[in-house]
Order: C-alpha cells, then sequence, then structure tokens
RNA sequence: AGGCACGUAGCUCAGGGGGAGAGCGCUACCCUGACACGGUAGAAGUCGCGAGUUCAAAUCUCGCCGUGCCUACCA
C-alpha cells in the first residue's frame, strides 16, 4: 500500500478540521495591503452579533467563497474583509432577556452599568458565528476582523454624523414617527412590516356645537378620537357644508373641535368625513400643520394612554378601543360597526403593533444622495445583477423619505450631540465640548439616543477598511469588487451603502451588486423559528459534510429564484463529493509511483479517448470560468457535475481500466506498464484529476485540498495553485465527433442487452455494419474498446452486408447494430422493440415532411437550417429503412418458430 | 392599489425562436478488482390557458388564470 491511496470513505469532519487549520496557520486567507497583484474584493455583510448560522448566511457566504477562492486561484490578491454587527436592538433585547431572569431590568441596573453587560455579552458569544463562519469553510482575512462598535468605526460614524450635520444634511425634528411600544424607541420605515389585519370600520357621530345633528366619522382606530383635533371634509364635497359646520362636540371628551377643509379626504371613503388625530396619525399630522392645529398626545411611550386621555388614563390602548367603543355606543353615537380589512404596521424585532407616535428625532436628509446613488447605477458604475432589481432600487430610491436615525436604545453609537443646560444651544461635534460655544456654560447634556444600527453598517465599505485615516487598504481595496447580498436588504443596507460611499468616498462602493435569492424549505416556505421548517447549516454540515452543502447550495442558485432546500437534494450531492472521491482513490491507485516528469508531456501518442477528455475538460474550463464571471454558480456547478461523473467517469475512466490493469493487449503487442501508451494515458489521468480538482475547489474546498495532497507531483496547497485555463491545442472536434460514433454505438449494443434481456455476465457476438470506410477503421481501432464496455465476446466490422442470424438490431447513424442472441431470443419481444423504434421516427419524420413541403420554409429559412432539417430527415428514413428491414425479417423468423 | 418574479416529467428545477433536458423518485437486471452514496438499460411531459408576431414559438408580444414576493398614507 502506498502512502499516496486514499481511505476506503471520504471522512469529512476530520479532513475539515485538519484543512482549516491549516489554512489559517499557513495566512493563505491574508489580503497584501501592497501588492503587485490586481486586487479583488469583498466585503461580507456583516452577521448581527446576536446572530447564528441560518441557511441565508451558509447561502450567502458561500457564494462569496467560491468567487473569492476562485479569483485567488487566478492571481489575485483577494481581500474578503469579515466582521460582525453591533445588531442595537437585537442584541439590547438578548441582554435585557438575561437580565430578566435574573429578575432585573435596564433601568434598575442603569445605562453605564448595562452597555458594559452588553459588552460583556458580546466578549462571551459575539465570536460564535464567526466559529461557525469557519466550519463553512468561508476563507475570510480574520486578522482584520471588524466590529461596527469598534473604535475605528465609532470614529467613521462620529465623523459622518458631524460632516452631514454640518451639510445640512441630518436634522432632529418633531415628527410623526414609528414607535415600537415594546421596545420603546423609534423605528425608520424600513423597519415596520406591514401585515393585514382583520378589523373594524366604526362610523362616529360628532355632534355639531350649534344646530341638530352632527357629523359621521369613519376609523379603524377609535381610541385615537381623544386626542382628535379636528374633523376634515374635502371643499369639493357638495354634500357637506353650512352654516353649523364650523365646530363639532368631540365626544367623551366634550371638547370643541373644528371642522376643516382639506382636499387630501377622499370623498369616496367612509361617510368623507375625516377625525384628525396629528399626534398618532402621520397624514394627520401633515394636515395639523396645514391648519396650524394643536396636536394632542393621547398615548404614552409604553402604549397606554395618558392624562390626555381624560377617564381612560392608564388603560392599555387596545383596551381603551374597547372602551370608547363601548362609551360611545351608550351615547348612542356609534352609528355602525363594519368588518374592515386593512394593513397594521409591526416592528421587525419584537411584532409589536406600531404606534404612529410624534416625538423629536434625528434624521437625514436622503434625496440630495440619493441622486447621486440612482446615477452611480444608470450609469453603470454600479451594477446589480440580475438586472430585474435594478429597477426595483429606482422605484425606491425616487420615493426614498428621509430616513429617522435616532433610536431610544442604549446599545450603539451615541449621537455626538450635546445640549447646554444654560442657553440650550445644540452643539454637535466628535468629541464631547468644555464649554457651550454660545454662552461658555458648562452644563452640557449629551443626547441620549443612539444611531440605528444600519447607519453604521452604511459605511461599512470605507469604514471597515480604516476610513477616515487613509491607509493603504483603502487605497488597494476601494471600491470593492462585488457585493453578494439577499434582496431582503437592498434598501436596508445596499441603498445606504450607495449613498454614503458615494457622499464621503466620492466612489461607488462596489463594482458589482450580486443580489441572490432565499433559501427556503422544501414547501417553498420561509424558514423561521416559529413555524419550525427550519434546518440547520451546523447540522447539515455534520451530516453530510460542508463540501455537499456547499456544492448544493451552489448548484441551487440559479439566478433570481428561490432555493427550496431539503436533506433529499443535500444527499444527492453528498453522492457526488463521494463519487469524486472514489474516483480520485482509482485514480491514486494507478498513479501512486507518478512522477510529472516521467510524463508524456510531449507524448505524441494520445488516444482518442485521451484527446476526447482533454477536449471535454478544455470546455468545461471553459463554461466554469465564463459562469463564474457571470455569477451563474449554479451553470458552473452542473457543469462540473456532468464532466466528472458522466464523462471522466462513466467514460474515460471505464475505456482506460483495462489498460491501467494491464489486461489488454496493445497494439506493439506488449501488455507492459512501460508502453508508451500506457504512460501516456497515465500522464492524461493525472491532468485530468490535477484540474478537475483545481476546477472544483473554490466549491467543494475540503475534499479537494485532501485530494490534491494525495496526488503526486503538486506541491502546497490547492488554494495556491493556478485555476486552469483553456487550451486551443486541447480543443478537438474530431475527437469529440469520433467519440460520438464510439459512444452511440456502444450505447446501441447496451440497448438492446438491456431491452432483450440479455444477462450482464453472459458475453455476446455483435456485428457492426457501416457503409462508411473510415468510420469502419475508426471502429476496428477501437475494437478493445467496444468489447470491453459492451461484454463481447466477437465483434464483426463490415460494409452492409447479410443480417447474422438470431440477431436483435439497433441503429446509430450510418451504423446498423446486431447483436447475435442465438438460443436466447425473443422474437416477439424483439418485434415490438422495433416496432416502437419506427414509430417514433415515423412520428419525427412526419414532422420533418410537413417542414421540407412547406415553401415559405424552404423560401424564407437560413439555408443552413433547411439543410439540416434535411440531412436530419435522410438520415431518419434511411435508419427507419434499416430497421423496417430488419423487422420484416424477425417477423417471418417469429412466423416460423 | 402598484410593481416584480414564477407556472416545463410524479417531485425539485435548468434551458430560452429551428432536434423537449438534468437531479431525485419510479421499473428491470446486476455486489464486474474506485464507488450499492454504485453500474447498465427503461418508462414518463399539449413546456398553465387563449390570441398575436414569424416560414418556424416551450422560447418573443399581449390578454387571462394560478402562485409567491416586494412596495403603498385612503381613514
Amino acid at each position: 500500500m502506498s502512502l499516496h491511496l486514499l481511505e476506503k470513505g471520504y471522512e469529512p469532519k476530520e479532513v475539515e478540521r485538519r484543512w482549516y487549520a491549516y489554512w489559517e496557520k499557513e495566512g493563505l486567507f491574508a489580503a497584501e495591503d501592497v501588492s503587485d497583484k490586481e486586487p479583488f474584493s469583498i466585503v461580507i455583510p456583516p452577521p448581527n452579533v446576536t446572530g447564528v448560522l441560518h441557511m441565508g448566511h451558509a447561502h450567502n457566504n458561500t457564494l462569496q467563497d467560491i468567487l473569492c477562492r476562485y479569483r485567488r486561484m487566478q492571481g489575485y490578491n483577494v481581500l474578503w474583509m469579515p466582521g460582525t454587527d453591533h445588531a442595537g436592538i437585537a442584541t439590547q433585547n438578548v441582554v435585557e432577556k438575561g437580565l430578566a431572569r435574573e429578575g432585573k431590568n435596564r433601568h434598575s441596573l442603569g445605562r453605564e452599568e448595562f452597555v458594559k453587560r452588553a459588552w460583556q455579552w458580546r466578549e462571551e458569544y459575539g465570536g460564535l458565528i464567526i466559529e461557525q463562519l469557519k466550519r463553512l469553510g468561508a476563507s475570510c482575512d480574520w486578522d482584520r476582523e471588524r466590529f461596527t462598535m469598534d473604535e475605528g468605526l465609532s470614529k467613521a460614524v462620529r465623523t459622518v454624523f458631524v460632516k452631514l450635520y454640518e451639510q445640512g444634511l441630518i436634522y432632529r425634528g418633531d415628527y410623526i414617527i414609528n414607535w415600537c411600544p415594546r421596545c420603546r424607541t423609534a423605528l425608520s420605515d424600513l423597519e415596520v412590516e406591514h401585515e393585514d389585519h382583520n378589523g373594524h370600520l366604526y362610523y362616529i357621530r360628532y355632534p355639531f356645537e350649534k344646530g341638530k345633528g352632527g357629523i359621521v366619522v369613519a376609523t379603524t382606530r377609535p381610541e385615537t378620537m381623544l386626542g382628535d383635533a379636528a374633523v376634515a371634509v374635502n371643499p369639493n364635497d357638495k354634500r357637506y357644508g353650512g352654516p353649523e359646520w364650523k365646530t363639532v362636540i368631540l365626544p367623551l371628551m366634550n371638547r370643541r373641535i373644528p371642522i376643516i377643509f382639506d382636499e387630501y379626504v377622499d370623498m369616496r371613503f367612509g361617510t368623507g368625513a375625516l377625525k384628525i388625530t396629528p399626534a398618532h396619525d402621520p397624514h394627520d399630522f401633515e394636515i395639523g400643520l396645514r391648519h396650524n392645529l394643536e396636536p394632542i398626545k393621547v398615548i404614552d411611550e409604553d402604549g397606554r394612554m395618558n392624562e390626555q386621555a381624560g377617564r381612560f388614563q392608564g388603560k392599555d390602548r387596545f383596551e381603551c378601543r374597547e372602551e370608547v367603543v363601548e362609551a360611545l355606543s351608550e351615547e348612542g353615537l356609534l352609528e355602525k360597526v363594519e368588518p374592515y380589512q386593512h394593513s397594521v404596521g409591526h416592528c421587525y424585532r419584537c411584532k409589536t403593533t406600531i404606534e404612529p407616535y410624534l416625538s423629536r428625532q434625528w434624521f437625514v436628509k436622503v434625496k440630495p444622495l440619493a441622486e447621486k446613488a440612482v446615477v452611480a447605477v444608470k450609469t453603470g458604475a454600479t451594477r446589480i445583477i440580475p438586472d430585474t432589481w435594478t429597477k426595483t432600487y429606482f422605484e425606491w430610491m425616487n420615493n426614498i423619505k428621509d430616513w429617522c436615525i435616532s433610536r431610544q436604545i442604549w446599545w450603539g453609537h451615541r449621537i455626538p450631540a450635546w445640549t447646554c443646560e444654560n442657553c440650550g444651544e445644540l452643539i454637535v461635534a466628535m468629541e464631547r465640548p468644555t464649554v457651550c460655544p454660545a454662552c461658555e456654560g458648562s452644563a452640557l447634556v449629551q443626547e441620549t439616543d443612539v444611531l440605528d444600527t444600519w447607519f453604521s453598517s452604511a459605511l461599512w465599505p470605507f469604514s471597515t477598511m480604516g476610513w477616515p485615516d487613509d491607509p493603504q487598504t483603502l487605497k488597494t481595496f476601494y471600491p470593492t469588487s462585488v457585493l453578494v447580498t439577499g434582496f431582503d436588504i437592498l434598501f436596508f443596507w445596499v441603498a445606504r451603502m450607495m449613498m454614503m460611499g458615494l457622499h464621503f468616498m466620492k466612489e461607488v462602493p462596489f463594482r458589482d451588486v450580486y443580489i441572490h435569492a432565499l433559501v427556503r424549505d422544501a414547501e417553498g416556505k420561509k424558514m423561521s423559528k416559529s413555524t419550525g421548517n427550519v434546518i440547520d447549516p451546523l447540522y447539515v454540515i455534520d451530516e453530510f459534510g460542508t463540501d455537499a452543502f456547499r456544492f448544493t447550495l451552489a448548484a441551487f442558485a440559479a439566478q433570481g429564484r428561490d432555493i427550496k432546500l431539503s436533506e433529499k437534494r443535500i444527499q444527492g450531492y453528498r453522492h457526488f463529493i463521494n463519487k469524486l472521491w472514489n474516483a480520485s482513490r482509482f485514480s491514486l491507485m494507478h498513479l501512486s509511483d507518478f512522477e510529472p516528469d516521467e510524463s508524456g508531456q510531449d507524448a505524441q501518442d494520445f488516444s482518442l479517448a485521451d484527446r476526447w477528455i482533454l477536449s471535454r475538460l478544455n470546455g468545461v474550463v471553459e463554461t466554469v470560468t465564463k459562469s463564474l464571471d457571470e455569477y451563474r454558480f449554479n451553470e458552473a456547478a452542473s457543469a462540473l457535475y456532468q464532466f466528472v461523473w458522466h464523462e471522466l467517469c462513466d467514460w474515460y475512466l471505464e475505456i482506460i481500466k483495462p489498460l491501467l490493469y494491464g489486461t489488454v493487449t496493445l497494439s506493439d503487442g506488449t501488455t507492459k506498464m512501460s508502453s508508451p501508451r500506457y504512460v501516456t494515458t497515465r500522464f492524461v489521468l493525472w491532468s485530468a484529476l490535477n484540474e478537475t480538482l483545481r476546477l472544483l475547489h473554490p466549491f467543494i474546498p475540503f475534499v479537494t485540498e485532501e485530494i490534491w495532497d494525495k496526488l503526486p507531483g503538486t506541491e502546497g496547497s490547492i488554494m495556491k495553485a493556478e485555476f486552469p485555463t483553456t487550451s486551443d491545442a486541447r480543443d478537438d472536434r474530431e475527437a469529440e465527433e469520433a467519440m460520438e460514433v464510439l459512444t452511440g454505438v456502444v450505447s446501441g449494443i447496451r440497448n438492446i442487452r438491456g431491452e432483450m434481456n440479455v444477462m450482464p455476465s453472459l458475453f455476446v457476438g455483435a456485428a457492426v455494419q457501416s457503409p462508411d470506410k473510415g468510420e469502419r477503421e475508426l471502429l476496428e481501432r477501437h475494437r478493445d474498446m467496444i468489447v470491453n464496455l459492451c461484454r463481447l465476446k466477437s465483434l464483426q466490422v463490415t460494409p452492409p452486408d447479410k443480417r447474422p442470424a438470431s440477431s436483435a438490431t439497433s441503429v446509430f447513424g450510418n451504423c446498423t447494430i446486431f447483436v447475435s442472441l442465438k438460443g436466447v431470443i425473443d422474437f416477439e419481444l424483439e418485434q415490438g422493440r422495433l416496432n416502437k423504434e419506427i414509430a417514433k421516427i415515423t412520428k419525427e419524420l412526419d414532422g420533418i415532411g410537413k417542414k421540407l413541403s412547406n415553401k415559405d420554409f424552404l423560401q424564407k429559412a437560413p439555408q443552413e437550417v433547411v439543410e439540416k432539417v434535411r440531412e436530419k430527415g435522410e438520415g431518419l428514413a434511411e435508419k427507419r429503412n434499416r430497421l423496417e428491414e430488419n423487422l420484416g425479417k424477425v417477423s417471418q423468423l417469429a412466423g416460423n418458430s
């Protein structure tokens, strides 16, 4: 047994651990800030520190790793920048849950202590997902790992904030924002998830102050009426108007509120009268501004009714809704209640119903930033792939609204703004000022809010590279080559990176944005913990091995379509890994003493099979390269799968087996392994395996490294090997065409064997008749191959001749194939076979006949198409003739027997 | 409400104007010295429906039906 032999079964766990440790130790993931090589860079979409590796991460990072390994092998200076995101609300929630278990809460702890606890948590658990990414094989430059709350990144955040403020692009103001009463913080519009909800539409009568009757308004949220400041109707609404249309009395509160006229009101909806609650509805707020209405807050930060809500004070907002309805009903002011479906906003973190809420917040004025980001995509400075997302991107960018960036939580970048308690001056600065520049007072209070987590993520491509300093990293690797991400964060993240990158770096953050699909369960449902349909990537890795998992993800990563993942599919690709392993095992058995130098580098006697497999390999190199360049991962993966299994294993290895085992007589009469053909074949086998491994490495890094290590004539890690390139010398149409004839004949014979129920162990005689002399010579030259692959005891190659007795027939191209079945032939079975085949051909010929009798087709179709159809028709007709002839004979014999 | 995708073999999906493809599953035979996580052979589809463009449509255009997703301020 040689050192080079592989174990019988592939053991992913041990191999993966060993090689990953080796790669890290050898520094093979490291990027160089200064290098002659062309740069290629990717910044990782930073997972939340609270995150545990899920399918989305696995998919996303597998694709990135494929690109990085591919480019590294192509000789690029690759930087894959890793890191994690501090995930403000998510992390705060996790830490708060921990406190709750201890019977504490963040308020009892105090801000400073709480933040300390959060850091502790991150030190302890924050590295988990990084370790999980390593198990996936991710080749990030881990020495550069960053965290959004690092000192450097925090400096970048403050710098950006101060500059945008100075440029008038950040402002503070009182507006309606989305408030989560559970998280007790504001949220941006994007952080609100809308869901249809079966609610009610309540019709409430507001009596006129003077005169009889009143006006009926419709609302889905009756509890907000307590804060109503007016009732609005459309000025064009002819139904409404008159002397009493001035003031109504707000029921339950007995407050006088005006009737106002505003075109915003839709006359067709409800009663055409709209109650206006400026403090609890964004449109009402706008209308309130137009009409100088006083906003009255009736709900507090916890979602409870406040002191302005009269007797409902202290009630929960939903409880209050029921009581208000009841009270109105008692007073006879509830006209009617209709079931009504409408969309309700929920917090994306905790799913609590969002409260539109008037409060003082910080905003980014995004329009000027968005314009540049639109131009960058329009001009192609950044490409979005697949292109269908470009439209979505424009749509959103063109309708973008100001971004609320302040959050009332404690974990995050605290807003660098101070208020002078003496004179009220607002100071925005990098560091805490010593005195107020306006009054020189020293009582300065820092803003308590922190920034939206996405604010720091928006700077990720340049903040991770050392901005606002100007290090070499930034010069070498910005703009990054490509961003790989899911569409779910196209707006949250990609769009904002575009805006910030362009504004501060004067250059797009990435050349390409590759948007991949979502991983779903086998039924196509989104994987979620609550549904219980999640497949844990770590379980998959343990069960099937990382390589099988990665290959599955790549194979299913068709552009624009979601991935429906099931264990069964991963299992299928584990079989592929196993196949590769065993093909390599077989090859290594015969290559253990191989030395590349002894090889037939300049061997002249490549066999047809040698030329064919090298030509096919060349084709795969071309496909894989092209596909990866265009982010068509699935096309690259399936080309490799097809090649390895159905060309290399099914045909090439089977063809060369007798030669390798020394059981075949060579043309020079020797069976010695020193014969030139043996040497050449070993060289071709070695080359094919060697290059196939390199092609496969970006997809399945572990198993390829393990085999590479055992393959003679390779040095160092496969990571450092060159990615194969195409070679015109290997492109061999002639060999491919010749092989088509040979494999066609072999398949023809096998087909007869299979269909006629010939025992696989039985050796049979066969004859091939062809009118083509060149073809006969080809068959003669490769008779050993045919005999061997078809388990024949004899093979006769002749010009068209008499039909051998007791034989079954098949036709391929010019060749009529006979398999002698003396004594075992079932004539009826053979008749059935032939009839079926003839019927199939007849159907096809009908279609061709129709085409060829169509004058328009003959006239207007390109000449080569017409010629092709004609040739095909002739071929088929000839084939049918030969089959019919044989059918006639067989029928006679069947009748005789 | 608007937008975007997708309806191809039992299942999951490639393909994308001139010959219907793959994997899994299924059927039959086979443990042949890399591999039963394997081999050989086989069955299986009106390419959602209807029009249009074209000599030619699964493929392009329009409409319809169905499914999914995203965005939206009609109370």
